[in-house]
DNA sequence: TGTACATCAGTGAACGCGCGTTCACTGATGTAC
DNA sequence: TGTACATCAGTGAACGCGCGTTCACTGATGTAC
């Protein structure tokens, strides 16, 4: 490396370069295509072969920008993962945890579909989320992807609250039921007639909120 | 069909039979020898032809009684499903919804246990459910086979509550925050040192009763 | 009890398939001087 | 500005792999009479 000396202000900004910029441009329409490929014929329908042919890359050149077909199928999703973790992050310390998910929820909401407009037109990804909830390998692949943020973000509510997530199940148990109460609304959305973002939002808003009232002694009251 | 007149005591009892008894015998070795093998070798690295060469049957013939390796390898989950749904079903008609269900497994526990030992030592079941939790596709398919019993038991709370589940969605989410619940504690357990299952009972007894306190206001009070 | 026929578990060999990997290679971009 | 070299994205062709399927077939078990 004999870049080591280089002054910081004169290293070019990153994806400046040609070669970025066209890298940039590889993995967009990679990711572009496969799901759009993925929303009309559906995920098995849809090869690894297909996805190249389609971008005029090879195959060889699809592996070296994901590992397999399932993380390109998450990329946006994977996208979305990290601004919830972030929103969680930076709540009120005061703050209760059901209340920070709630409003790391609320709050993140907006920059991240922006930031799903950047690679993909949002209206292609809630289509692409109605193939991922009705395609078994992805709704398998999903939930296990889910239960992974859901530690994440147990580690992160264990911190605020300053408890020891090795010893108090509550951090786990928290996240776990309130992720537990988006998929359900998830189930809901892709199952339902209205696709569109702000039926998705109610939905969850609503699941959320029948969370306290879900594990109240009775029903009777309705 | 020429039997339809056939006097009903007449008709030999299920799997009395020596074809009968021959194919569960089949079907037992099938499933012991494979558990057998995911918990030495793991899943991944036991192949379906590994099962079949060790059992001295052909490929073919496993799949006769599996539609996929992935079946084999829940086959003694699937059976622990039913009884709990069961159980839920036949709680008293009265009693509240979340104790319904805690009041089921609590209930089932011994009975499921029984039934595993008829196909495959407790022990052995066990540590395939440790491999279960931690080889990513057979997670991924345990994730989305409990949704599916999630469904089951939403069905069977809002029968039991004369609620309707397109509308209401207080059924489906305390279902699945009681699962989730559960799953944390598979989770700590098998990521735990005490495989017993005593541990894994009490680890989910303790998870559910947290599940009221971590969505409590505040912890402080710790 | 015996015979003739029907059923069906199991065979084995071959195959299709798509994912993901490996190889040696080309040519465009970036950089040092 | 020009040259020489380094880097690295992309190529293409072939392959390994294991799942799950298909085929025509054998032989044991079950049943009708």
């Amino acid at each position: 490396m004999e870049t080591i000396g280089t002054v910081a202000g004169a290293m070019p900004a990153p994806g400046t370069g040609l070669r970025e910029r066209k890298k940039r441009l590889t993995r967009d329409a990679l990711v572009r295509t496969s799901l759009e490929l993925f929303a009309t014929r559906g995920y098995e329908g849809t090869t690894v072969d297909d996805i190249a042919a389609a971008v005029h890359v090879s195959q060889r050149t699809f592996f070296r920008y994901f590992a397999s077909k399932e993380e390109v199928a998450f990329h946006v999703p994977h996208l979305a993962e990290s601004l919830v973790v972030d929103a969680v992050q930076g709540r009120p310390p005061g703050e209760p945890p059901l209340d920070a998910l709630r409003g790391a929820l609320r709050e993140s909401w907006d920059g991240i579909n922006q930031a799903v407009e950047q690679v993909v037109p949002l209206e292609l990804h809630l289509r692409v989320y109605r193939v991922i909830e009705s395609t078994p390998a992805l709704l398998a692949a999903h939930l296990r992807r889910s239960s992974e943020l859901e530690e994440r973000l147990a580690h992160v509510i264990a911190d605020r609250e300053g408890v020891d997530l090795d010893t108090d199940p509550r951090p786990r148990v928290l996240v776990a039921a309130v992720c537990s109460a988006i998929r359900v609304a998830e189930r809901s959305w892709s199952a339902g007639d209205d696709a569109g973002l702000t039926a998705l939002r109610e939905l969850m808003t609503a699941h959320l909120d029948q969370l306290g009232p879900a594990l109240a002694g009775s029903w009777s009251s309705t």
